[in-house]
DNA sequence: TTCATATATTCGAAAAATCATATATTCAAA
DNA sequence: TTTGAATATATGATTTTTCGAATATATGAA
């Protein structure tokens, strides 16, 4: 988290269609990895990397790579009245949400959580 | 509000230094013309005015016309995720805010409120 | 009507964001 | 140490956004 986060920076971030669903959906599920990501929303890897990135530059998520796989969760230094957007945001537009979440649902081979989760 | 309001949509329209400024200006204040906002951002008029455009027209802000004078306010039926946004958004970064609303309270010839607030 | 103030809109240019494609990197298994 | 799967980044083109400047509209006063 290079900047501090700003009212504008943080909209900014949540301006685009990828990167809001993204952030919603890892503030719903708490940690996903990318391939996970990638088949929730339907697009291609490299966008949603891209995305990623940017996320994770702004200091919106944090990420942890495990073997071949790299999982993306909220950044635990979020203020709170971020996190309470995301929560709002969530809790208000779950049905807006419903295909991604459902790809995620359905996906098979979806890897294990690491032992440290929960 | 013709298009209905989505998180992508909502987070577009507060993705710019300017909007979020007015909105935020707005929620705090209540209602305020174009010359008081113009004042309290130190933009050109055509600027403010532009933008002020773009939160009508997408629903985030209505506009009442009394006299010379065109007043804004929050749009009464903004949803509540949204308006929980704007709160939770200002009470965060008032000290964020602190220069345009300074600039709004030093402002002299502020027109008269009408008789119908408060 | 004419003028002055407040506000809105238009238009072309400049800047920023996004994308698809290609390529690079990392890790684990063979 | 090669191979393949997962992820990241670079590049150039395209689209979107934003802007300043000029102009238009609306209102109230003279």
């Amino acid at each position: 988290m290079s900047e501090p986060l700003t009212p504008t920076s943080v909209f900014k971030c949540l301006a685009d269609d990828t990167r809001v669903r993204l952030m919603l959906l890892v503030t719903g599920e708490g940690e996903l990895c990318v391939c996970e990501l990638t088949c929730a929303l339907g697009e291609s890897q490299p966008k949603i990397s891209r995305h990623l990135a940017q996320l994770r530059s702004c200091g919106l998520l944090a990420d942890r790579r495990q073997g071949q796989w790299v999982y993306y969760r909220l950044h635990p230094d979020l203020p709170e009245w971020v996190l309470s957007i995301l929560r709002n945001t969530l809790e208000a537009n779950r049905g807006w949400l419903t295909p991604v979440a459902q790809r995620l649902q359905c996906m098979d081979g979806r890897p294990e959580r690491g032992a440290a989760c929960c």
